[in-house]
DNA sequence: GACGTGATGTCACCCGGTGACATGGGCACC
DNA sequence: GGTGCCCATGTCACCGGGTGACATCACGTC
C-alpha cells in the first residue's frame, strides 16, 4: 500500500468535518470536499455512500465493539444491564477520547435535517443488531426489541447529557444515570 | 377553490403511492408522479417538500392530535400512562381505520433506507413534541424527554405488532400491552 | 520486462430539488 | 360587466448529489 497518497479516506473524512465545521453542512459541496483532500468527487464516493455517512465513519466499529460486549456478557443480570453495560463501555472506550469534540460533532448534526436522520438511523440499526445479539442469548423476540430500543435510548440521551457539559465527567456513569431516569419515567404511577 | 382540477395533493398523493406500490420507491420518478397526477414536477414540489414526504402525509395531523391529548389529559396519573394513553386513541383514531393498508405501507417503508429514515425522523419529532406538551404541565425536563421516547418507543413497536397481524385486533390494546411489555424489559435483574 | 491488480481520474449522465418568471382562471370591487 | 388582483400552476434553467463505464497509472509479481 502507499502507491498514491496515503490514507484517502483519513483525509476525505479531515477535509468533510473542517469544510463542514467552517461554513455548516448544506454550503458544503462534496466537490470542494474531495478538492481539499487533493482527490476527485468520484473518488469521494467510493470511500464514502453519500455526504452524510462521512460524519458516521466510526459507527460500524463502535456497533461491532457493543455487540461483541453483549455476546461476551455473564448471563446472571437482566438483559437490560448487559446491554447498558456494553453500551457504557465500549462507548466509553471509543467514543469519550474525543471529549469537548463531540459537542461541536453533535450540534453540527442537530443543524441539519439530513444529518439528524443519518444519526437516527445508526441509532435504529444499533439497537436492530443488540436485539438480534440479545435474542442470541436466548432472550425471547419480542423482550430482545424492546430491551434493545430502551437500552440505546438510555445511551443516546445520556451521551447527549455527558456532550452537553462539553464531555467532562464520565461518560458511562451519564448513561447509567440515564437508564435509572428512564426506570423511574416508566414506574406506573 | 375548483379552478383547476381539484385536490392536486391528494391526486398527488394517490399517484406517488400507486407508483410506489407497483414497481417500488426507488423505481418511481417525481416526474412520472406528476404526470400520473396530470401536473407537474415542479407542482409536485409545491405540495410535498420532497418524494419521500407524500408518504407521511398524516403526521402533523397525528402529532398534533397526539399533544392535544396529552395537554387535555387529567393530570392524576403517571405522565407514561398519560403520554400512551394518547398515543393509543389518537392512534385508534387516525390510523387503525387503514387496516390492512398499514402493513403494505410498512413494508414499503422498511424496504427503502430513505424511508426509514424519514420515518425515524416522524417519530422523533413526535416524540420531541410530546416531551415538550410534559414539561407544558410541569414534568422536569428530564423526565419529560425519557418518558416521551419511552412512550413512542411503545407506541411504535405496538404498532408494527398489530400492523404485522394485517390490523386485526385493537391498535390500543396492542400498544398499551407493549407498554407493559416494556416495563418487563426494563424492570432490574 | 510483460502482466495483473487496484486505487484513482475522466466523462457523461440521471434525478431530486429550487429560483425566477410567465400564464391564466376565478374573485372582489367598482 | 369590465378591471385588476390573487394564487395555483406551468416553463425553463440551473445546481448538486450520486452512478456507470472506461481510461490511467503505480506497484508487485513472475
Amino acid at each position: 500500500m502507499g502507491r498514491w497518497e496515503a490514507d484517502a479516506g483519513g483525509r476525505l473524512q479531515y477535509a468533510a468535518m473542517s469544510l463542514y465545521f467552517e461554513r455548516g453542512y448544506d454550503a458544503v459541496t462534496v466537490a470542494e470536499i474531495a478538492e481539499r483532500a487533493g482527490l476527485t468527487k468520484r473518488t469521494f464516493f467510493r470511500h464514502y455512500a453519500d455526504k452524510r455517512e462521512v460524519l458516521f465513519a466510526g459507527a460500524p466499529a463502535f456497533q461491532a465493539g457493543v455487540v461483541a460486549a453483549v455476546a461476551a456478557a455473564p448471563v446472571d443480570q437482566a438483559p437490560v444491564d448487559t446491554v447498558i453495560a456494553a453500551l457504557a463501555e465500549t462507548g466509553g472506550a471509543q467514543l469519550a477520547q474525543y471529549g469537548e469534540w463531540a459537542r461541536a460533532r453533535r450540534d453540527l448534526v442537530e443543524s441539519s435535517a439530513d444529518l439528524r436522520e443519518r444519526a437516527l438511523i445508526k441509532s435504529a440499526d444499533l439497537a436492530a443488531a443488540v436485539a438480534a445479539a440479545l435474542r442470541e442469548r436466548g432472550v425471547a423476540p419480542g423482550q430482545a426489541t424492546l430491551t434493545a430500543h430502551a437500552a440505546v435510548t438510555a445511551f443516546t440521551v445520556g451521551y447527549d447529557r455527558w456532550a452537553d457539559g462539553n464531555g467532562v465527567g464520565d461518560l458511562p456513569t451519564a448513561v447509567r444515570e440515564t437508564l435509572a431516569d428512564l426506570r423511574t419515567a416508566l414506574t406506573p404511577g
